[in-house]
DNA sequence: CTGAAAGCGCTTACAG
DNA sequence: CTGAAAGCGCTTACAG
């Protein structure tokens, strides 16, 4: 355990000359500064990060926690690309990623506030888009900088965030199913009570009231964003004539669940009914036949999200604004021309 | 930012005292103590985290690297499993995980020696099992907690470690061909200059040998974890009456390509042939025909090392010994009885 | 049980 | 350009 002052004493300078040759920016002469490198390495010297932290009142981190008991965690592909998409932009910057656990959506309030609170990390991201916790009014309070993933509630005007054009894309992903010619179309949702769900919800409804098409309200279903979900869904509106003939499904996850209850049922995907997920997950490529998915850009997101953070951090202002990101429906071979009727 | 002198002005006691409530460890009287919390509650104060760290030399963090920048990265279920298990564990002892990218194989030892020597974290989990590279010769040098996911080699006797039982795992797998009657089987490794590839390589080798069947050269290749490298293996080694009747794969990425590389030559899976891929990733289950494969508990390993380094923290002592954990073939539909003579 | 002091290992304004 | 000192916000051995 060397300190500054053990490689000063080598050096035969005052430990604040150290200091500065490795803070690097202050003016030190080159002789001094090669003593002291020279010192340093001897010793094998390298400055406590947590001391620094303390005295300059930065850790260089910024935090996510991330809900790592829910089931479909590691089954989905949301997080993984998250953390991806926040890697890199750390990594880049010098940053580090501090990842904590929350074990439900009160729970991650607690920890997020525990995090900056403690002060473990410069700046935080926030996932949540739970419609009954007031995630972002409670964090708000705190003016530490912390940038959402998702779009908050409209009354808090002063929050940084990042999202995809949830209803846009939804609606764009309808008009497509509606331009093949389908009119019975299903919306299978992950949680009802998240807010990226509800704004996909209202793209489907503004697409299919666009095309003067009535909803069946069987049609409107949720999942949870669990494969089983999208079973059984399936079972619960397939059936008689009010039955779809394509469905849109807001998680991979979901669509495979419900493609799983087609194939028991002898219906043949996209002959008969047309199936579209969401996320572009790496399986939706793989499955045969292969699904057309609606690609959220949700490494971009992340990345995106930890920027404008950093940013504000190395500026010391508060994060604001927001950025929109595009989707792009990858077509693949679970949609097609509606057949029916 | 309220510290504990602030607290401790407000309360009327001396800031050691308050120190000592929210140290938790020494004996208060109730009445101070009370005094004390209420003065915090009111000021809203949480103590600095950082602050705490660099007096009691303790981080209460644990930190990995990950190859962020490796293509398969997300698409290989391997990381979000790690990550996982490793946050099951942090959350539930109140450690938090660090988590730092790196470019290459030299960049993870780098990164990993400068989150152990700017004293980030408290101990680190290390996964890189590449032979070219000494990583734990040059980790073993400081003397800090580090636990390894993967087995190191055989000179390193101090590391601890925890692995799946790879060289067993795949030899029971290939016993499993052997006893559906297979006798050309080929093995489709990921990365050669990786310590778990080799292991079940040999493997491989173990269960030919036993069973008294020549391995034909061309059965062994390597697809280097991806989804092309599966299917340009099967390129290169099917044709003419050496073709394999059965396939395992390192990954099921690769299996997947496999089985693509399989359907364009109309081969029926498996009727025909057999392929068998490893880690159980969350697709395996749903393309179609499912998936057979070796499921690897990394989740388990991931939470076993980080259990074996949050010990030998707490302890004040260095990590040793190591744990192996069982993997479980999940048969499904890609594998069965071999029918070609 | 509580106070006063020294210390954890850095940084940086102030002198010179 | 470099030194000496004070400070970042805690903890904890030492007294009492």
């Amino acid at each position: 355990v060397t300190t500054i002052r053990d490689v000063a004493a080598r050096a035969n300078v005052h430990p604040s000359t150290v200091s500065r040759v490795f803070s690097g920016n202050e003016r030190i002469s080159d002789k001094t500064r090669q003593r002291v490198m020279a010192a340093a390495k001897a010793l094998n010297f390298q400055p406590n990060a947590i001391a620094r932290s303390l005295s300059v009142q930065r850790t260089q981190t910024i935090a996510i926690v991330v809900p790592h008991v829910y089931d479909g965690y590691f089954e989905d592909s949301f997080f993984p690309q998250i953390i991806s998409g926040l890697l890199n932009v750390t990594y880049a910057n010098k940053y580090r990623l501090l990842v904590g656990g929350c074990e439900s959506y009160q729970d991650e309030i607690t920890q997020t506030l525990e995090i900056l609170g403690t002060r473990q990390a410069d700046g935080i991201i926030v996932t949540s888009g739970r419609l009954d916790v007031d995630t972002v009014g409670e964090l708000l309070g705190q003016r530490t900088p912390l940038v959402l993933i998702g779009r908050p509630p409209n009354r808090y005007k002063t929050a940084a965030w990042v999202d995809a054009k949830n209803l846009e894309d939804t609606k764009r992903v309808v008009e497509y199913l509606v331009g093949s010619g389908h009119r019975k179309i299903a919306y299978v949702g992950g949680d009802p009570d998240t807010r990226v769900v509800k704004e996909r919800l209202e793209g489907y409804q503004q697409a299919m009231n666009a095309a003067h098409l009535a909803i069946n309200p069987e049609w409107i279903d949720y999942g949870y964003f669990a494969e089983d979900g999208g079973y059984q869904a399936v079972q619960r509106m397939h059936h008689g004539d009010q039955a779809p003939t394509a469905y849109y499904a807001a998680n991979d996850l979901m669509a495979i669940g419900i493609l799983r209850a087609l194939r028991e049922r002898g219906i043949s995907v996209p002959e008969e009914i047309s199936v579209v997920g969401t996320n572009n997950s790496p399986e939706a490529a793989h499955l045969s036949p292969a699904l057309s998915s609606l690609a959220v850009p949700y490494k971009k997101i992340a990345a995106t999200a930890a920027h404008i953070l950093i940013n504000a951090i190395q500026e010391g202002i508060v994060p604001t604004g927001y950025v929109l990101l595009d989707s792009e429906l990858v077509e693949r071979q679970t949609s097609g021309p509606c057949h029916s009727s």
